[in-house]
Formats: structure tokens, C-alpha cells, sequence
DNA sequence: TGTAATTCCGACAGAAACGGTCGTATACTG
DNA sequence: CAGTATACGACCGTTTCTGTCGGAATTACA
């Protein structure tokens, strides 16, 4: 179903709480994972591969850890997810293994491709910084109609 | 990931089949099968489910068939996925089993929350009507940003 | 009445994805 | 050198997904 990985969600709380601790130059995965609940060896894993794509900034030996490559405004939900769980697409008609063989005559393909888009855009114009910061829950989805007029 | 199932995919493209079709008064799950190639039973199973939950109409015996119980205008994608896959929810803190059990002390739920709220609207306001229909793929997120700022 | 078409329903099995653990190697600090 | 930490890959148990099977109930029609 259309749902997150756990993978993500951790590296999405992690990266919110590095955006939280500036202070610190680094943290390590352990701290991060006991900050929470989370298993301090998925995390490092986790934070392993945001090192790789480049959203961390990681410096092993004693006071060593993570701290965010870029400033947290600049950093997108979508790259973490990206990062993490690897191309974002809705549907499976990805090509490659396991997808799907009816691209030939599927006729929703392509709107299909238009609301992959369309929530893509949504989750890149999350930051880690929004997420650091809590507004009050507003009145949304009442907008949602007008929203996707513009993108559909 | 935040993928959606083949089921509510087939659903869809169902749904959509019987919307270009309303000439005929029934489809049977068969011919929708044929007509793309979706194996027929597992497609039967979906539309039993969007049947049962009032999305279809359906006649069993000779020319019977499915065919849609309101019009292609009014009914939601969201609708669909909400029959197919159940509830819908990008993250895991739906309590129940094997949910997430970091939702004490968790401090993204909550804007995450606003993100799933964001990304149902997205899905609620895209109907079956507009599937069928084709339009040219617009400028889209472009406006993605202007958009988030309205719901988060 | 009987037969074919068709929906309906549950159980099941294979395959993939997910969540998590372990062991070990490497790098840095002091 | 010893201790702390990242880096990496292999592995495994569970869940979810996808698809199949077998049979029962309905309806049309000859
Ligand atoms: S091709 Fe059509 S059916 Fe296959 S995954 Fe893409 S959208 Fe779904
Ligand atoms: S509680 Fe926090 S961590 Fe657990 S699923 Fe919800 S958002 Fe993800």
C-alpha cells in the first residue's frame, strides 16, 4: 500500500533530530537510536546510506557520528525517501524485474504517472525543517481540489 | 514504499474500462480481464470487494456483469484504494498489530500526519472521470510548493 | 427443467518486500 | 595500543502481496 517504510520514517526522525541538536558537530547512531526506540543497527545502516547519498556528513573514531551535509531547509522529505528506499513511483510499472508486463496496453499508465508527480512535488517541498517546526494541524485538505487542478 | 498495490492498479484500470463503457449495461469481470491482461480471478476477487463496498453494481447469471453504482464523476481514486487496500495511512502508527510502537515519544507523527492528510486529498480529488479522460501533461510541480504551503 | 454464464467466498501457496540482527572490517582519537 | 565509532555485507524470520483453486449461489434462457 501507499506507506512508508520504517526505514524512511527512522531516517526522517533522525534527520529531524540532528536538525534539533545544531550544537553537536556530530551524533552518533546510537545516540539517536536511544533518543528514541529505535534499533541502534537499523539506524546506523539507515544513516549509513544517507551518508552515501550525500544528505550526512559522517566521521568515525571516538566523538565521531552524523551531522547533516546541508542545512535542514534545504533538504527534502523526497531525498530522504529517495535515499532510502530507492526510486519513488507509485505504480510498478518501473521496468526491471517484478514490474509490470501490461505497459503496452495500460490506459492509466499515464495519468497515473501525472499523480506520481504530483505527490513527488508534495514531498519535495518538505524539509527537514518543517518537520522541526510544529504549526498548528490548520485547515487543509479543503484546499486539496483547487491544488491538483493545477498539476493534473 | 509508498507504492500502491496491483489490486487497487487493476481496480482502477477497471474501473476506468467500465466508465468508457456505458453503452453496455454489464461487464463481466472476464471481459474486463481480456480486454487488458489482468488474470481474471484475481480481478473478480477486486471487484466482488469494490461491489461490497458500494462502488459497483453487480448481476450474477447469464449477461451479468459489473458496472458502476454512481457516476464516473463521483467516485474518488481515494475511494477505490480505500475499498482495495483498507485504510489508508503512509506510516505505521496505525496502532493494532504490528504497528509502530514508538508513537509515545515520536515527534514526527504529527506532521506526518499532515502529510498523509495532504497526499488523500491529492487522491480524493482525482476521480475515476479523470482517468479516462486525457489531458496534456501540463506544468505540474511547479506549483507543488504553493500547494504544501496550504495544507502543512 | 436443465444448462451455461457469472458472481460470490474462503483457503491456500509462492514470491517478494520488510524489519531486524550479526559478524567483521575499517577508521579515528587519545 | 585500546576504545569508540562508522562501514559493509550476509543472513533470517515475518508480513504483505499476488495469484490460484475449488466450490457454492444466482440468473438467464432454451
Ligand atoms: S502499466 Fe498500468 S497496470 Fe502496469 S503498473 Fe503501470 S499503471 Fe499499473
Ligand atoms: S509513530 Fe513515529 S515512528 Fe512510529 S510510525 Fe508513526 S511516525 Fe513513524
Amino acid at each position: 500500500m501507499l506507506k512508508l517504510t520504517k526505514k524512511a520514517d527512522y531516517g526522517l526522525m533522525a534527520l529531524k533530530f540532528l536538525a534539533e541538536h545544531p550544537e553537536r558537530s556530530a551524533l552518533s547512531a546510537k545516540d539517536v537510536a536511544d533518543a528514541y526506540g529505535i534499533p541502534a543497527q537499523l539506524l546506523a545502516k539507515i544513516l549509513q546510506q544517507l551518508t552515501r547519498s550525500g544528505l550526512l556528513r559522517s566521521h568515525a573514531g571516538m566523538n565521531g557520528g552524523y551531522a547533516l551535509a546541508r542545512e535542514a531547509r534545504s533538504i527534502s522529505a523526497y531525498e530522504v525517501i529517495l535515499s532510502i528506499d530507492g526510486p519513488f513511483f507509485i505504480t510498478s510499472c518501473t521496468k526491471g524485474k517484478t514490474g509490470c508486463e501490461l505497459t503496452t496496453n495500460c490506459t492509466i499508465k499515464e495519468p497515473l504517472a501525472r499523480v506520481n508527480e504530483t505527490i513527488a512535488g508534495v514531498l519535495k517541498s518538505i524539509s527537514i525543517q518543517d518537520l522541526a517546526e510544529h504549526e498548528q494541524p490548520a485547515a487543509r485538505e479543503r484546499n486539496a481540489r483547487e491544488l491538483v487542478a493545477l498539476t493534473l
